[in-house]
DNA sequence: GCGAGAACTTAACGGAGTTAAGTTAATGTA
DNA sequence: TACATTAACTTAACTCCGTTAAGTTCTCGC
């Protein structure tokens, strides 16, 4: 009997349609303005119905984060398959990891920027599964082949791994924040600048 | 007839109640957990009546973080007042930002992390006497002194301090954001090895 | 004594996230 | 085939939010 799998596709075909109505107000209207009347009227169920598919508004969110996540996941993939040496991966994948930020603004917003909900079990980050650690293994990688290159000057990959990143998250988040609130320079100067002050100051020699 | 004189006082007096009160829910709750009918029931007056001297929850909250901000440029106008030579200045100065950030992470969000609302006049932000810029101000001012003084590789002055704010941004938003969610190496070994970095990385030589 | 205005409150609006209870339709079982 | 169970979904409601319009009270200047 295929009734029990058709059912089965079916639920989450629901649950698939609840997600991309979500991302796509999310994505045209940012968080704040993501109620969850305005998703299920976009899929033409009563609110209620999306809390049998997630907990809460903030599951509902992080699953669409995870979604978009697993493509920047794919784009570093792609980076780290390339040929070149490991500095020269390391700084495209910095630049990857900026121009997805700020690609997919209201996304980075909600998944680094936003204050994690209160009783959130904050282990559940940690996990190495989790779409965030997965990009964040990838940069650490890159700094174990960077070390292993002896291009590095002589520290802790994890604290050099760390430092990297919280390096490109200050500059896509405060490009995402004030985009027009600050008197930027231009970001096409800005950004490989940023990118090259990181990996110049973790690096064994100017470059 | 100093009638007129009291009145203003006891306005001004309410004025700062509000913004105390404001504050202390701030800090204890942070910015999600502040409504204004808890602010009025904490001074023991109607909500409505906070909305006669705030136009709304948004120009509160920005006073209220003005008032910590200027703790900061205090903090930095006396680390640029006392001896040593502009690196260490703005050695110094990075890490006094980023302990600032961590001693006040709510005030933090609320002033580098939170979505701009929108209809808001982002001009505001850009103005020289707004706390955040002021602030931005003595960095701006290092970054010329060590300029001045050949210690740093030939790039706009522009481009630098923008670049350090955006590393220091980096560091200070994630460790707020993730203080467990992450696993974090030594922050006493973290963070003044992300302020080596980012001053090596715009350095002329080596440190 | 009276009108004006300041200071503050009451009551309400519309919208948010969420939940409890109810409805409907399909399924498995006798 | 008749009945009980269960899944899927909706209706109605609760509590809370920011904010506003209207009303009240009190004080001051004339």
């Amino acid at each position: 009997m295929g009734v029990k799998e058709r059912k089965l596709r079916q639920k989450k075909f629901l649950r698939q349609e609840i997600l991309d109505a979500a991302s796509e107000l999310f994505v045209k209207e940012g968080y704040e303005n993501v109620s969850m009347r305005r998703i299920a009227e976009k899929i033409e169920y009563s609110p209620t119905t999306i809390y049998l598919y997630f907990k809460d508004k903030a599951e509902l969110l992080e699953n669409v984060c995870h979604e978009t996540f697993a493509l920047l996941s794919a784009r570093l993939k792609r980076i780290m398959e390339q040929p070149g040496d490991p500095v020269e991966h390391l700084k495209r994948g910095l630049l990857a990891y900026i121009q997805f930020g700020l690609e997919n603004p209201h996304h980075y917003r909600a998944t680094f920027m936003m204050p994690i909900p209160e009783g959130f079990d904050q282990e559940e980050y940690k996990k190495p599964d989790s779409p965030g650690m997965q990009a964040f293994d990838f940069l650490r990688r890159c700094v174990y082949d960077c070390i292993a290159a002896n291009k590095f000057r002589n520290a802790n990959p994890e604290i050099i791994s760390q430092t990297l990143w919280s390096g490109v998250h200050g500059i896509t988040s405060l490009l995402i924040n004030y985009e027009q609130g600050f008197p930027w320079v231009d970001q096409k100067q800005l950004i490989p600048f940023v990118v090259d002050t990181l990996v110049s100051g973790v690096s064994r020699e100017h470059i």
